[in-house]
DNA sequence: ACCGCACCCTGAGCGC
DNA sequence: TGCGCTCAGGGTGCGG
Protein backbone atom coordinates (compact mmCIF):
# COMPACT_ATOMS: atom_id res chain seq x y z
CA UNK A 1 0.00 0.00 0.00
CA UNK A 2 1.59 3.24 -1.25
CA UNK A 3 1.95 5.87 1.54
CA UNK A 4 4.07 8.86 1.35
CA UNK A 5 7.64 6.76 1.45
CA UNK A 6 6.31 4.36 -1.57
CA UNK A 7 5.43 7.37 -3.33
CA UNK A 8 8.32 9.72 -2.92
CA UNK A 9 10.65 6.34 -4.04
CA UNK A 10 8.64 6.17 -7.03
CA UNK A 11 8.87 9.70 -7.66
CA UNK A 12 12.67 9.58 -7.61
CA UNK A 13 12.92 6.06 -9.81
CA UNK A 14 10.22 7.40 -12.25
CA UNK A 15 11.28 10.56 -12.80
CA UNK A 16 14.53 10.02 -14.78
CA UNK A 17 12.23 7.84 -17.50
CA UNK A 18 9.67 10.86 -17.77
CA UNK A 19 11.90 13.88 -17.49
CA UNK A 20 12.97 15.48 -20.76
CA UNK A 21 11.09 12.53 -22.94
CA UNK A 22 8.03 13.40 -25.57
CA UNK A 23 5.27 11.25 -25.50
CA UNK A 24 4.32 9.38 -28.80
CA UNK A 25 1.46 7.85 -28.04
CA UNK A 26 -0.79 6.66 -25.14
CA UNK A 27 -2.52 3.31 -24.42
CA UNK A 28 -5.21 2.58 -22.06
CA UNK A 29 -7.70 0.07 -21.00
CA UNK A 30 -11.55 1.06 -21.31
CA UNK A 31 -12.77 3.83 -19.74
CA UNK A 32 -13.77 3.29 -15.62
CA UNK A 33 -13.56 5.28 -12.78
CA UNK A 34 -10.20 5.10 -12.91
CA UNK A 35 -9.73 7.90 -15.12
CA UNK A 36 -10.99 11.40 -13.60
CA UNK A 37 -9.96 12.58 -17.35
CA UNK A 38 -11.42 10.03 -20.17
CA UNK A 39 -8.82 8.13 -22.11
CA UNK A 40 -9.67 9.65 -25.65
CA UNK A 41 -8.93 12.84 -24.30
CA UNK A 42 -5.92 11.88 -22.42
CA UNK A 43 -4.56 10.10 -25.57
CA UNK A 44 -5.12 13.32 -27.77
CA UNK A 45 -4.06 15.78 -25.09
CA UNK A 46 -0.43 13.93 -24.28
CA UNK A 47 0.39 12.93 -27.32
CA UNK A 48 3.53 14.63 -28.71
CA UNK A 49 4.04 16.77 -25.02
CA UNK A 50 7.08 16.86 -23.29
CA UNK A 51 7.50 16.11 -19.74
CA UNK A 52 9.44 18.23 -17.63
CA UNK A 53 9.23 16.77 -13.97
CA UNK A 54 7.54 14.32 -11.39
CA UNK A 55 6.67 16.06 -8.33
CA UNK A 56 4.94 14.30 -5.47
CA UNK A 57 1.92 16.00 -3.23
CA UNK A 58 0.55 14.25 -0.23
CA UNK A 59 0.59 10.20 -2.26
CA UNK A 60 -0.36 11.87 -5.18
CA UNK A 61 2.29 12.44 -8.22
CA UNK A 62 2.36 15.45 -10.81
CA UNK A 63 4.08 15.14 -13.72
CA UNK A 64 4.54 18.64 -14.95
CA UNK A 65 4.24 18.80 -19.00
CA UNK A 66 5.86 21.17 -20.72
CA UNK A 67 2.88 22.83 -22.29
CA UNK A 68 1.25 23.44 -18.89
CA UNK A 69 -0.51 20.65 -18.42
CA UNK A 70 -0.06 18.49 -15.15
CA UNK A 71 -0.88 15.10 -15.16
CA UNK A 72 -2.30 13.55 -11.96
CA UNK A 73 -1.91 10.39 -10.77
CA UNK A 74 -2.69 8.32 -7.48
CA UNK A 75 -1.54 5.12 -6.75
CA UNK A 76 -4.19 3.78 -4.50
CA UNK A 77 -3.94 0.72 -3.09
CA UNK A 78 -2.23 -1.47 -5.65
CA UNK A 79 -1.18 0.91 -8.05
CA UNK A 80 2.07 0.50 -9.80
CA UNK A 81 4.38 3.04 -11.77
CA UNK A 82 7.45 1.43 -13.63
CA UNK A 83 9.81 1.59 -16.80
CA UNK A 84 9.99 -1.19 -19.34
CA UNK A 85 13.61 -2.74 -19.32
CA UNK A 86 13.86 -4.01 -16.09
CA UNK A 87 13.88 -7.24 -15.83
CA UNK A 88 13.05 -8.09 -12.31
CA UNK A 89 9.88 -5.65 -11.70
CA UNK A 90 7.73 -8.28 -10.07
CA UNK A 91 3.96 -7.82 -10.78
CA UNK A 92 1.52 -7.22 -8.19
CA UNK A 93 -1.85 -9.07 -8.85
CA UNK A 94 -1.08 -10.49 -11.74
CA UNK A 95 -3.12 -12.81 -14.19
CA UNK A 96 -1.53 -15.34 -15.21
CA UNK A 97 0.11 -13.98 -17.80
CA UNK A 98 3.28 -14.97 -18.79
CA UNK A 99 4.89 -11.81 -18.07
CA UNK A 100 5.52 -12.87 -14.50
CA UNK A 101 8.24 -15.66 -14.48
CA UNK A 102 9.40 -17.56 -11.55
CA UNK A 103 12.63 -15.62 -11.64
CA UNK A 104 11.23 -12.76 -12.76
CA UNK A 105 13.84 -12.89 -16.19
CA UNK A 106 11.03 -12.21 -18.56
CA UNK A 107 9.92 -8.59 -20.23
CA UNK A 108 6.87 -7.17 -18.99
CA UNK A 109 4.05 -7.14 -21.03
CA UNK A 110 1.46 -5.14 -20.86
CA UNK A 111 -2.11 -6.63 -19.33
CA UNK A 112 -5.47 -5.92 -18.72
CA UNK A 113 -4.48 -3.77 -15.81
CA UNK A 114 -2.09 -1.73 -17.12
CA UNK A 115 -4.26 1.54 -17.30
CA UNK A 116 -1.68 3.94 -19.03
CA UNK A 117 1.22 2.84 -21.47
CA UNK A 118 3.11 5.91 -22.41
CA UNK A 119 5.79 4.96 -25.77
CA UNK A 120 8.00 7.64 -26.08
CA UNK A 121 9.84 9.68 -29.16
CA UNK A 122 12.81 8.37 -28.84
CA UNK A 123 12.08 5.00 -28.97
CA UNK A 124 13.46 4.53 -25.35
CA UNK A 125 11.68 2.06 -22.57
CA UNK A 126 8.27 2.39 -22.38
CA UNK A 127 6.81 3.55 -18.89
CA UNK A 128 3.75 1.65 -17.18
CA UNK A 129 1.08 2.76 -14.79
CA UNK A 130 -0.97 -0.53 -13.77
CA UNK A 131 -3.36 -1.07 -11.07
CA UNK A 132 -5.19 -4.47 -10.53
CA UNK A 133 -8.16 -3.09 -8.34
CA UNK A 134 -8.43 0.28 -9.96
CA UNK A 135 -8.46 2.49 -6.66
CA UNK A 136 -5.91 4.56 -8.38
CA UNK A 137 -6.99 7.56 -10.17
CA UNK A 138 -6.12 9.61 -12.98
CA UNK A 139 -6.71 13.10 -14.31
CA UNK A 140 -5.15 15.64 -16.31
CA UNK A 141 -5.14 18.98 -15.24
CA UNK A 142 -5.10 21.84 -18.03
CA UNK A 143 -2.44 24.81 -17.74
CA UNK A 144 -3.53 27.08 -14.75
CA UNK A 145 -6.85 24.59 -14.00
CA UNK A 146 -7.45 24.26 -10.17
CA UNK A 147 -7.54 20.77 -8.82
CA UNK A 148 -10.01 20.87 -5.83
CA UNK A 149 -8.21 17.06 -4.74
CA UNK A 150 -4.56 18.94 -4.76
CA UNK A 151 -6.56 21.78 -3.26
CA UNK A 152 -7.91 20.57 -0.17
CA UNK A 153 -4.59 18.74 1.13
CA UNK A 154 -3.29 19.68 4.25
CA UNK A 155 0.42 20.30 4.95
CA UNK A 156 2.63 17.63 3.45
CA UNK A 157 3.56 15.47 6.42
CA UNK A 158 7.56 15.87 5.16
CA UNK A 159 7.19 19.40 5.97
CA UNK A 160 4.20 19.63 8.92
CA UNK A 161 4.76 20.39 12.26
CA UNK A 162 3.41 20.00 15.56
CA UNK A 163 1.62 23.35 15.64
CA UNK A 164 -0.13 22.10 11.93
CA UNK A 165 -1.11 18.73 13.87
CA UNK A 166 -2.37 20.99 16.94
CA UNK A 167 -4.30 23.34 15.18
CA UNK A 168 -6.29 20.52 12.68
CA UNK A 169 -7.06 18.96 15.64
CA UNK A 170 -8.50 21.66 17.76
CA UNK A 171 -12.88 20.68 18.39
CA UNK A 172 -11.95 17.73 17.16
CA UNK A 173 -13.90 14.18 18.83
CA UNK A 174 -12.06 11.93 16.25
CA UNK A 175 -9.56 9.12 17.22
CA UNK A 176 -6.33 10.51 16.11
CA UNK A 177 -5.49 7.48 14.31
CA UNK A 178 -8.34 8.90 11.86
CA UNK A 179 -7.40 12.48 12.16
CA UNK A 180 -3.83 11.45 10.88
CA UNK A 181 -5.26 9.66 7.95
CA UNK A 182 -7.31 12.08 7.23
CA UNK A 183 -4.97 14.33 4.14
CA UNK A 184 -6.60 17.56 4.38
CA UNK A 185 -5.23 17.69 7.90
CA UNK A 186 -1.10 16.26 7.12
CA UNK A 187 -0.82 14.73 3.78
CA UNK A 188 0.93 11.82 2.66
CA UNK A 189 0.09 9.32 6.36
CA UNK A 190 -1.15 6.26 5.76
CA UNK A 191 -2.40 3.15 7.80
CA UNK A 192 1.36 1.83 8.43
CA UNK A 193 2.91 4.75 9.14
CA UNK A 194 0.07 6.13 11.37
CA UNK A 195 0.11 3.39 13.78
CA UNK A 196 4.43 3.06 13.59
CA UNK A 197 4.50 6.65 14.83
CA UNK A 198 1.37 7.09 17.53
CA UNK A 199 3.63 3.95 19.32
CA UNK A 200 6.65 6.56 19.27
CA UNK A 201 4.53 8.90 20.30
CA UNK A 202 3.64 6.54 22.73
CA UNK A 203 -0.49 7.60 22.09
CA UNK A 204 -3.30 5.29 21.66
CA UNK A 205 -4.54 5.00 18.60
CA UNK A 206 -8.37 5.74 19.82
CA UNK A 207 -7.16 8.81 22.02
CA UNK A 208 -9.49 11.84 21.12
CA UNK A 209 -7.63 14.00 18.81
CA UNK A 210 -8.84 17.58 20.32
CA UNK A 211 -7.95 16.75 23.89
CA UNK A 212 -4.13 16.27 22.26
CA UNK A 213 -1.33 18.85 24.14
CA UNK A 214 0.67 20.51 21.63
CA UNK A 215 3.65 18.87 22.94
CA UNK A 216 1.74 15.63 22.34
CA UNK A 217 1.06 16.67 18.86
CA UNK A 218 4.60 17.84 18.49
CA UNK A 219 5.70 13.91 19.02
CA UNK A 220 3.49 12.78 16.57
CA UNK A 221 3.96 14.81 13.96
CA UNK A 222 8.30 14.29 14.04
CA UNK A 223 7.76 10.54 14.99
CA UNK A 224 5.96 10.36 11.91
CA UNK A 225 8.68 12.26 9.79
CA UNK A 226 11.53 10.16 11.40
CA UNK A 227 9.41 6.57 10.45
CA UNK A 228 9.01 7.98 7.19
CA UNK A 229 12.04 9.24 6.35
CA UNK A 230 13.88 5.90 8.17
CA UNK A 231 11.46 4.22 5.27
CA UNK A 232 12.26 6.15 2.59
CA UNK A 233 16.16 5.35 2.99
CA UNK A 234 15.06 1.16 3.39
CA UNK A 235 12.83 1.06 0.05
CA UNK A 236 9.82 1.63 1.90
CA UNK A 237 7.23 -1.22 3.36
CA UNK A 238 6.63 -4.39 1.16
CA UNK A 239 4.06 -5.47 3.62
CA UNK A 240 0.95 -6.30 1.41
CA UNK A 241 1.29 -5.40 -2.24
CA UNK A 242 4.27 -2.63 -2.55
CA UNK A 243 7.32 -3.59 -4.44
CA UNK A 244 9.82 -0.67 -5.74
CA UNK A 245 9.51 0.51 -9.62
CA UNK A 246 12.69 -1.47 -10.25
CA UNK A 247 11.18 -4.94 -8.59
CA UNK A 248 12.54 -5.39 -5.61
CA UNK A 249 10.97 -5.09 -2.18
CA UNK A 250 11.41 -2.59 0.22
CA UNK A 251 13.27 -3.25 3.42
CA UNK A 252 10.66 -0.94 6.30
CA UNK A 253 8.31 -3.76 7.39
CA UNK A 254 11.81 -5.73 9.54
CA UNK A 255 11.80 -2.30 11.43
CA UNK A 256 7.82 -1.90 12.06
CA UNK A 257 7.44 -1.92 15.43
CA UNK A 258 3.04 -2.45 16.09
CA UNK A 259 1.49 -2.87 12.34
CA UNK A 260 0.74 -6.70 11.60
CA UNK A 261 2.27 -7.72 14.35
CA UNK A 262 -0.92 -8.70 16.36
CA UNK A 263 -0.24 -10.83 19.39
CA UNK A 264 3.51 -10.60 19.24
CA UNK A 265 5.50 -9.06 21.71
CA UNK A 266 6.14 -5.12 22.29
CA UNK A 267 10.15 -4.75 20.91
CA UNK A 268 10.25 -1.96 23.96
CA UNK A 269 8.19 -3.68 26.78
CA UNK A 270 7.11 -6.98 26.14
CA UNK A 271 3.80 -6.70 26.13
CA UNK A 272 1.21 -8.31 23.09
CA UNK A 273 0.46 -5.93 20.18
CA UNK A 274 -3.33 -5.18 20.04
CA UNK A 275 -5.10 -4.94 17.08
CA UNK A 276 -8.97 -2.70 16.91
CA UNK A 277 -10.92 -1.39 13.92
CA UNK A 278 -11.07 2.44 14.13
CA UNK A 279 -13.27 3.62 11.06
CA UNK A 280 -13.07 0.86 8.95
CA UNK A 281 -9.16 0.18 9.40
CA UNK A 282 -6.89 -2.00 11.64
CA UNK A 283 -4.78 -0.03 14.03
CA UNK A 284 -2.34 -1.41 15.94
CA UNK A 285 -0.91 -0.25 19.38
CA UNK A 286 1.10 -1.63 22.08
CA UNK A 287 -1.08 -1.50 25.55
CA UNK A 288 1.71 -0.74 27.25
CA UNK A 289 3.46 2.02 26.03
CA UNK A 290 0.49 3.84 24.36
CA UNK A 291 -1.54 5.50 26.81
C1' DA B 1 -18.81 21.22 10.85
C1' DC B 2 -18.10 16.88 12.09
C1' DC B 3 -18.48 11.80 12.46
C1' DG B 4 -19.09 7.04 11.20
C1' DC B 5 -19.92 3.98 7.76
C1' DA B 6 -20.77 1.91 2.89
C1' DC B 7 -18.69 1.52 -1.27
C1' DC B 8 -15.44 1.06 -5.32
C1' DC B 9 -12.13 -3.39 -6.76
C1' DT B 10 -9.56 -7.94 -7.23
C1' DG B 11 -6.11 -11.19 -5.62
C1' DA B 12 -4.32 -13.82 -1.64
C1' DG B 13 -5.08 -16.90 1.83
C1' DC B 14 -7.81 -20.01 4.23
C1' DG B 15 -11.11 -23.83 5.53
C1' DC B 16 -13.55 -27.51 3.82
C1' DT C 1 -8.26 -29.53 -6.96
C1' DG C 2 -11.45 -26.13 -6.39
C1' DC C 3 -14.97 -23.56 -4.39
C1' DG C 4 -16.61 -19.82 -1.48
C1' DC C 5 -15.60 -16.89 2.02
C1' DT C 6 -12.96 -13.09 4.31
C1' DC C 7 -9.53 -9.67 4.33
C1' DA C 8 -6.62 -5.83 2.69
C1' DG C 9 -7.56 -0.23 2.68
C1' DG C 10 -7.17 5.13 0.06
C1' DG C 11 -10.41 8.11 -0.95
C1' DT C 12 -15.23 9.70 -1.80
C1' DG C 13 -19.76 10.48 -0.62
C1' DC C 14 -23.72 9.87 2.10
C1' DG C 15 -26.94 10.23 6.14
C1' DG C 16 -27.29 11.58 10.88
Amino acid sequence: MPELPEVEITRRQIEPLLSGRTIATLSTTKDSYFFITKPAALKRRLKGQRVARLERVGKYLLAHVEDGQRLLLHLGMTGQLFGAGVSSVRLLSSTGSAALSPEGQQAFAPDDHTHLRFSFEDGGPEVYFRDARKFGKVQLLAPGERCERLDKLGVDALLANGDVLHAGTRGRKAAIKNILLDQQVVAGIGNIYADEALFIAGIRPRAQAGKLSRPACERIVRAAQQVMRRSIETGGSSINDYVQPDGSDGSYQDERQVYAREGEPCLRCGAAIKRIVLGQRSAHYCPRCQR
